[in-house]
DNA sequence: CTAGTTGCAAAGAGTTTGCATGGCG
DNA sequence: CGCCATGCAAACTCTTTGCAACTAG
C-alpha cells in the first residue's frame, strides 16, 4: 500500500488562506468569514477554494475544525507549530472559546485504557473535549 | 413575568414520536431517521411535525439534542432515569460512524482529574472522542 | 367553536460537486 | 506541457417557514 500523495502546487490562494489563519492566532473563523475577508480585500478567492483548502489543512493537522454551538456551521483555527497537537488533548471552553492544550500522564493513561479495555484507538488530532474552563467557572459563580 | 404557556393538545403524532424515542433507550436518532421510521410503518408524520416536536421535547428536557461533531445533522435521544449520557463518554468511530457509549470508572477518574488538576469542567454531553473502533482496526489490518 | 397542530411545498443556510479554464512545476 | 487548482453555478443536505386544512378540548 502506497501513500496516495499527489503533487502539491503552492498557489497564491492556498498561501493566503493559511497566512490569514496563522495571522489570527487562536481566534477561530468560519469559512464564510474567510471568504468575506478576501472579498473585502478585493482578492477573489472562491468559496469552493476556501472549503477545499480548509478541508485539506484540517486533514493535515495544520488547522483545527470546530463546531459552533448552533451546529450549523464549522469554524477553523490555526494550530501553531510550536506544539505538536497529536500528542495531547484539547479542551475547548464553551463559554469563552479558549483552547487549552493538555499533555498529562493521566490523560495518556486514558488513551491506553481506551485502547486496551475498550478496543478503541483515539485520534487526538480530531478529538476535542468540550466544557468550561476555570476562568469561566469562577465567573459563573460571581 | 408570566410564562407564555399556550394550551397543549395531545396529538397522536406527538405521542407516537415520544414513544418511539423512549423505545430506543439510549440510542441516538436523527430527525430524518424518525421520519423514515414512521414512513416505514405506514404512519404519515411530516418532517415538519417531527422537527417541531423534537424542538419542543428538547426545550422541555424530555429529550436531549446534540450535534455530532461532523456538524451535519443533529441527533436526539430520550432521557430516561436509568441511563444518563451526562455520565459517560461517547466514542465515535471515524471509519464506520458507530457511536459507542462508555461508562467506566477510569473515565470518571479522568473527569475528576480534569476538574481538580486542570480546573476544567468537562461537558460530556458535547464531548465526543474520535478514533477508530475495534472492528475497523481489525478490518484495516486485514 | 377556538386555538393549537399538521403536512405539503418552498425557502434558507451551509457545504459539496461538475466542469471548463487557469496556473504551477 | 501535464496535471493539479480554481471558481462559477448548480446540486445537495438538513432545517425552518408560510399557509390552508384539520382536530383536540
Amino acid at each position: 500500500m502506497k501513500q496516495n500523495r499527489p503533487t502539491r502546487y503552492t498557489t497564491s490562494q492556498g498561501k493566503q488562506i493559511l497566512e490569514y489563519l496563522a495571522s489570527l492566532g487562536d481566534t477561530h473563523v468560519t469559512a464564510y468569514e474567510i471568504v468575506r475577508h478576501f472579498a473585502a480585500a478585493e482578492v477573489v478567492i472562491g468559496q469552493t477554494t476556501v472549503y477545499r483548502h480548509l478541508e485539506r489543512l484540517a486533514a493535515e493537522g495544520k488547522i483545527r475544525k470546530y463546531l459552533l454551538s448552533d451546529g450549523r456551521s464549522a469554524c477553523y483555527q490555526y494550530i501553531s507549530g510550536s506544539t505538536d497537537c497529536r500528542e495531547h488533548f484539547h479542551l475547548k471552553c464553551e463559554q469563552c472559546g479558549a483552547l487549552i492544550h493538555v499533555a498529562c500522564t493521566q490523560l495518556d493513561q486514558m488513551q491506553g485504557h481506551l485502547r486496551n479495555k475498550h478496543d478503541f484507538q483515539i485520534n487526538l488530532l480530531k478529538t476535542t473535549l468540550y466544557g468550561t474552563c476555570g476562568n469561566c467557572l469562577t465567573a459563573d459563580k460571581a
